[in-house]
DNA sequence: CAGTGTGAACCGTTTCACAGCC
DNA sequence: GGCTGTGAAACGGTTCACACTG
């Protein structure tokens, strides 16, 4: 799927392809969990198991990094986290603002996996005056007023928006200007940005509506013709779903700007 | 990323290929705004604008459900949000469960988009046994023994995983084993599952790690060599940046079975 | 004649299969 | 011998450009 847009002509060495940066982070992840149970190496088909993706893809993906691997034997744990690190520039700190503390707000603001790997919530910004000064995450809200400045006195390049839909546009806007270049947005919004700045979208409600589309037709197709769905579908009968085998990757897109 | 898994060869005619799926609930989104506001059609053009993509591609995708457009015209709004609803399976009910109900699953479970298209949550469960019996967005949360009883007594085929990491592996054994058959996972592990099992997942550290990715590019861009940011990337200095024009689509991926 | 519908070209990604190296 | 690294083939998706139609 990847759409994912081909920034800058990609024919430069030094182009990654989008869907090979999209799995980065899978990779990262599970060779933390191997480097946490003092792995030494890994093979690719190890690792690829490890990361829900097949190891042919896994490979090709690392060569377009370099030749970090050792034939006949595998992979360096180690070295190959401090080399995606790099590559995904997750050796340098990123201050990132959350926009919008209601509950997903909040749910990000305490999410773990923030803080673990580069990223620090540098703060949170709410317009309900209500809010400011109230910890959360341990961190206390401030009002929307400061949004600029918080910006600036941070160095941000990253935002992310968790306001309802009306508001996302309007603090996008706000965001950019004060110079905000990467945008992860979870309001039900397309959000129009201008050229150089990243926005990347995450949205419950489309991803549900995808899996509904697939569990219709499982529905369907049992049942030979019709009679769509009234129940649900018996847990037994699914020989030949929809679905298929092997792990596969995911490409997010890069909206436009 | 659209990996998507090709359910079934897609070589029949009911073959709407995985990218087109992704972005009907968009387009979807757009008609209902535009329905709202008593537009009666729209052409592929602004359709596509107000969607986020080209109408190039628009028009490629809504070949691929039948011919409901006018030529010299245009789409008559009310008919094409009845044919992608359909479509999309959205005409039905679905029940959901949320399973994990800490700050991001309350954040689901208040979230408005559920409901609007037909998705409706039937419970939402959580393993402490605290949590039973407190209302959650109206919803009284149960206990993690009720889980199997629940999906059967409520035709349940769509789980939400919101747990921590740990327990998201259990969690899916037990409601597929309960007969879920569509899982949407928010906790950044890889789930196995059996074939007929859809998992889509949305991993919010993975996506800051791709903006990371592009964040620092354009970061090493200005400044020609190295240099890489130690502050923030001034708002002005983006002549060439990464990011690319038009908007575009994004397809997550249909993991693996 | 404006705008849809679509064959055909193009392009990025995945998969295959094997040569090359430890 | 085992496993990486990679050309080349296969594939799915996007873009182009235009024929066709209301």
């Amino acid at each position: 799927m990847a759409t994912g847009r081909t920034h800058r002509p990609a024919t430069r060495s030094r182009g990654i392809p989008e869907a090979t940066v999209a799995r980065l982070p899978l990779y990262l992840r599970a060779l933390t969990a191997l480097s946490e149970r003092s792995v030494p190496t890994v093979s690719s088909e190890e690792l690829a198991a490890a990361a829900g993706v097949n190891s042919a893809k896994l490979r090709k993906d690392f060569s377009y990094l370099g030749s970090y691997g050792t034939r006949g034997v595998g992979y360096d744990v180690e070295y190959l986290v401090y080399q995606i690190s790099r590559e995904l520039g997750l050796t340098q700190d990123w201050p990132v603002v959350i926009v919008g503390i209601g509950n997903l707000g909040a749910a990000l603001a305490n999410y773990g996996g923030f803080a673990s790997r580069g990223f620090r919530v540098a703060a949170l910004i709410d317009a309900d005056p209500g809010m400011a000064g109230k910890p959360v995450a341990g961190i206390p809200v401030q009002h929307t007023d400061e949004l600029e400045s918080i910006i600036r006195d941070n160095g941000v390049s990253i935002g992310v928006i968790a306001t309802p839909a009306g508001a996302a546009q309007q603090v996008c806007d706000r965001l950019v200007a004060a110079g905000v270049t990467s945008i992860l947005n979870f309001a039900p919004t397309v959000l129009s940005v201008p050229d150089g700045v990243d926005v990347r979208k995450v949205d419950l409600s489309i991803e549900l509506q995808i899996l509904a589309f697939h569990e219709q037709r499982k529905a369907g197709e049992e049942a030979t013709t019709g009679v769509a769905a009234e129940t649900a579908v018996p847990a037994a009968a699914r020989e030949e779903s929809g679905t298929d085998q092997g792990p596969d990757g995911d490409v997010p897109a890069v909206m436009p700007a």
